[in-house]
DNA sequence: CAGCATCCTATTGGATACTG
DNA sequence: CAGTATCCAATAGGATGCTG
């Protein structure tokens, strides 16, 4: 089955590798309501580095789920937004940031150390 | 906030922390249909070391997210199942699994190289 | 069966400095 | 502003061998 996660050397393993880790997930959920530029998405995704930040946009949008659009001027503005594809993604997300937003301190309350 | 996954060092960035990597995702997600034994797991979850499988586990027990019960008899029957709390997770992960088993394929086939 | 210990490599990611 | 380049530390993760 192609699109079994659970199976080894499968499309839909690599994009869960791709989506999984904290930074992909915060970005894309960033990206959701509105576009932003690459300073406001610093900012917002509190603790990101430079590096972190662009190697995240670039796999984002090299799987097509993240735009990216430079404006005229100097000094030159870059804006981000997600695809019609990235929306459905960052869609598939947000149950689990509720989730963790409503558990989080249970668990960590809870922790066996 | 405390619930805020976008600040740095609050409970729900960490527990984000422990649920981004894809082990976590998968083995969650592998126990919610039903409780399994160790080696199920390893089974279910294809290509997961020893180590990794086992790391994960202590992790996600750690976060009350799965219980593991040691039954009688030589050799030991370890069994795994997820909690009240990992059944809510794994259910918040649903979403984002089954997006990715719809949209994997149209992701990699369409990748920028 | 269910693992832990060890060793090793690869990837992630932060800090810093620099550029168009 | 929006990055890239470099260096380095920390972590993830695979392979193997061993144990109760």
């Amino acid at each position: 089955m192609l699109g079994d996660v659970f199976h080894k050397d499968c499309p839909a393993r690599e994009v869960l590798g791709h989506l999984a880790g904290r930074w992909a997930i915060l970005v894309l959920t960033a990206l959701l309501a509105h576009p932003r530029r690459y300073h406001e998405l610093r900012a917002v995704v509190a603790g990101i580095s430079d590096k972190s930040l662009s190697a995240t946009l670039r796999s984002l949008q090299q799987d097509g789920l993240v735009c990216r659009e430079v404006g005229e001027g100097q000094p030159p503005t870059v804006t981000y937004s997600v695809t019609h594809l990235g929306r459905g993604a960052a869609a598939a997300l947000t149950p689990l940031l509720d989730w963790i937003r409503a558990n989080a301190e249970e668990i960590t309350a809870r922790r066996t150390p």
